[in-house]
DNA sequence: GAGTGGTCTAGACCACCAC
DNA sequence: TGGTGGTCTAGACCACTCT
């Protein structure tokens, strides 16, 4: 049977809509409306070429649109297909709350499993730095003063979902458990909290882009992913910051959750 | 002078690197470093032809590589720019609070005016029918019940940003001021804080993706630029969701910043 | 080896913009 | 009118995957 069974329709060429975008609409409503599933293979390029009567490039153009919106993945020497959508993990915004403080191992791999989800961490990496002016001001960072900077990658079922690098003073860090690629239980919040810097709140800025090629990299992005930025401050109680997290996270594996208050 | 003088290097053919992904790094490179900047016009693509002795085609994948990555934009019959970085629109987490709700005008014009920005409402409409099944559940609506449907574009200083669908139930909505177009001062949430409702809290669900071509066309995005995805949803006191609100934010006009208490 | 997508060439005509 | 990017053709060779 013929894969391009999917395609009821033709083009027309007397329209004013370039031939590629009326390619690409016919897909993208045959994924739409169900006709193309989740990981469904589509015609190949030279069926869709001998299906419209036009060239290759016309053909690659109208992929290319879908692979831009993320419907679809391309994959070499095998064929293109509808993209499937990832399990997303929901983050609520009371995660980083005391009760949720983990023994033992990381939180991100405790979490994970109670979803039902394999958690782990790789690439963790700790240093000491001047951070960028950008961090270096929300931590009100003195000039010559540096931090403790602790980088790593999560993966949910074998997939890099995130990276992230913490900024910690060193006049907090160094020569404390925080400096250890291991912070032991509870993490690097338990060992702030018993050095004293008991935590208040924490501030969120979340914005949303393009990854960059090395970002596109380490998390194994396809085209069409966008990616979460997301710079979290953790305050101590006494109004000091003590942490900046800048986060790099595959926007299609994420929602983020938050409570407001009204008052 | 030739506008080709930010390009030094020339292309490795011997290298593995495909030919076109070479020239997206250097003309990368030369954005990252400053020798292009916002608003600089790339050489156009036949300079790029001669420069690098390749073919039209290898030059337009290059340049694509980089609208993807939303860097530059091409404008037809112009040339090819940098993409200049908007002014972003700081969203705080407590901008639902009681106290900010305005008088007369509605909250995103007044808030766009302290910001030094003009900002203005289009397409406000407004309607009655059954919510999308995923609405429904978050309002928990009965089998046959509807709700009132508002829904408008948000701009600043003219350009589209942001698309926004409420929904409330028609049993608080249907016969109030919250079913016209202008609901009043202090908007639909005073409305319903006179009608008994008093609010207590929000949640927020934040996702990031490509946006699909209708979206496109209403906030006027240029390839290479996510949205987000912000469905909130408004309870009040007695626990009950009365308004859920649906949405899209070109990602590149906002940064979401959030308040989380650590206890 | 057959079929797939990835890269590249060398043209062509068109629509849009600025001068 | 000349230069710009947008679309399209008709080939070519390559790398990858599966059998």
């Amino acid at each position: 049977m013929s894969t391009t069974s999917v395609l009821a329709e033709t083009i027309d060429p007397s329209s004013d809509r370039a031939v590629y975008k009326q390619i690409a609409d016919h897909l993208r409503a045959a994924i739409g409306k169900g006709r193309l599933r989740e990981g469904d293979q589509l015609p190949s390029e030279a069926q869709l070429m001998s299906h419209y009567g036009v060239a290759r490039m016309t053909v690659r153009n109208a992929l290319r649109v879908l692979q831009d919106e993320g419907l679809i993945t391309a994959e070499h020497g095998r064929g293109v297909y509808v993209r499937a959508r990832p399990p997303v993990r929901r983050l609520a915004s009371d995660r980083f709350a005391q009760r949720h403080r983990k023994e033992g191992k990381a939180a991100f791999v405790i979490e994970s499993e109670q979803t039902g989800a394999t958690g782990s961490v790789d690439m963790i990496q700790v240093s000491q730095s001047r951070p960028p002016a950008e961090v270096a001001d929300r931590l009100r960072l003195a000039e010559g003063e540096g931090t403790v900077v602790r980088s790593c990658r999560y993966l949910l079922d074998g997939r890099p979902v995130e990276t992230a690098v913490s900024y910690i003073p060193s006049d907090l860090a160094a020569g404390t458990p925080i400096a250890d690629p291991n912070p032991g239980p509870g993490g690097i919040y338990a060992r702030l909290e018993e050095n004293g810097h008991v935590l208040d709140r924490f501030t969120e800025d979340v914005s949303a882009r393009m990854p960059t090629p090395e970002e596109a990299r380490l998390l194994q992005l396809g085209p069409g992913v966008p990616v979460f930025r997301l710079v979290r401050t953790a305050y101590d109680i006494d109004g000091r910051a003590v942490e900046v997290c800048d986060t790099i996270m595959a926007a299609d594996a994420y929602v983020l959750a938050y409570d407001l208050p009204a008052h």
